[in-house]
DNA sequence: CGGAATGTTGATATGCCTCAACTAAAGTGG
DNA sequence: CCACTTTAGTTGAGGCATATCAACATTCCG
């Protein structure tokens, strides 16, 4: 059982002064590598208010079956998507690193599909669905960038699907942590061999469709094998091209457009 | 080996008479379900010019690594995406029927991740990327109807994430097929219990990452259950109830709006 | 300090994969 | 039209990867 589920979470949804920080300029750093923003979008952006509210670890933002009036963008910190099933368990989806927008899919979708969870504290900010929308019809080019984003999302889902269907548990674990650590990186979570990646191995298991105990044998091997390392919630890169060949990992999927001015 | 990969493929790349059907109709049956198109909207996309080609079984319309400069929308038959794997093996992602864009991701996206190919015969329209974008950005309400598919499909890689990773063999199987018919049949390809499914057990067997020996005896046991049965690249529902019992289907996913005046 | 969550290890069971042979159906060419 | 080839489907046998069960060690946290 994890935090959530054991129903002794602490509530921690307290809005941090609006002052703390700018949550515009996460959003512009990110879409502005990719699209051609221009001043007076940079200027809708700005003008668009956003609610920050904070999350302890495992906390829920928003659940299955809920209606969201507003979408959300990773702050600070790993927020992650899961189905929950019937038997109770959970199949984590995906996680999402600051810039991204892990419900995006409510500003079009009646319902939500599936939860979003924080993993580990985040902080998060919301925008209406109303102006945000009023927006993107004003502003097309703002409604593309996140559009865009949105799609990045689908292309690590199929990622995924292969992963988890095709490739063998080191292999699959491999691959995992790779996506990992490129999407920290390009967040600005990592340094230059290790990224915060706060899951447990039960959690491990149930983004990867395996147990816990094989989660944790391949882990051993892993280590073994100097490629990576992952204990307290971080992950350690020991050898990148070896990790790399074990997951047969190509970041193409990714779409990255790597920034200026970094590596 | 499947003909794509034999290289023993028919290229049939026709251009079909443009009058045989108006494409742009199949566009707008389907995102005026759910999306507020008013006739300025209609006759925009009536004014897009689209060019139709027909594909034969197996034969690829985009391949992983291009770069396309138009978009497709199935108009007859049905499409596939899939990953091919450094082994040559392929990954099966989803399939895709009448109305659906199985390359948007290209509107916004450097490089194709995946590929598409053609599952039996099938009729593709093609629009251009510059006018389609242009009317995108002239009428906003078109390009959230797309971008909606688009959310859709993700929602659909999502359930395939958790049906491959938590669900066994035959479940697995029953759930695709639950989902299979509800899609076939809100494209009006299906009758009352049966629609086409042109797929080998090979093919079964890279969509849901089972061996082909995996899929063909547990395709049997299925029969047994008389929930449903697979032949001749067609699926016959015996019992929906059972079927959706064994694959613990519930539709929601989907997020299909009921056009008025269907069931 | 005590209790809960997390990680580790061993033993056993089983679902699925792989290999291999064979049947049935469909398509091809003389 | 029939013989031949190819593709698709079926069946059996054996082995392996992963799940499951169960006990224990360790870390975390109030």
């Amino acid at each position: 059982m994890n935090q959530a589920e054991a129903g002794t979470l602490k509530q921690n949804n307290h809005r941090v002064p609006q002052e703390k920080m700018a949550p515009s300029d996460i959003l512009l750093r990110k879409i502005q590598y990719h699209s051609p923003i221009d001043g007076a979008d940079v200027a809708a952006i700005r003008r668009l208010r956003c609610e920050i509210r904070e999350f302890v670890a495992g906390e829920e933002f928003i659940r299955q079956g809920d209606k969201p009036k507003a979408a959300a963008i990773v702050v600070e910190g790993i927020m992650a998507r899961y189905h929950s099933l019937r038997s109770g368990a959970r199949q984590y989806l995906t996680l999402h690193y600051p810039g991204d927008w892990p419900d995006a899919q409510g500003l079009f979708l009646q319902h939500m599909d599936h939860s979003v969870c924080a993993m580990g504290r985040a902080l998060v900010c919301s925008i209406a669905h109303e102006p945000l929308m009023k927006t993107f019809e004003e502003r097309p080019t703002i409604g593309f960038a996140v559009w865009r984003e949105t799609l990045i999302d689908a292309a690590i889902f199929r990622e995924s699907i292969t992963n988890n269907a095709s490739r063998h548990g080191m292999a699959r674990i491999a691959h995992f942590f790779c996506e990992q650590f490129h999407r920290a990186k390009f967040a600005g979570l990592a340094d230059a061999n290790s990224c915060p990646l706060p899951l447990t191995q039960t959690q491990l298991g149930e983004m990867l469709g395996m147990s816990l105990v094989s989660i944790n044998r391949h882990l051993q091997a892993l280590r073994q094998t100097k490629a990576a390392d992952h204990r307290a919630g971080r992950l350690l890169i020991r050898s990148w091209s070896k990790l790399a060949a074990l997951g047969e990992f190509d970041p193409g999927y990714l779409h990255q457009i790597v920034p200026p001015g970094r590596s």
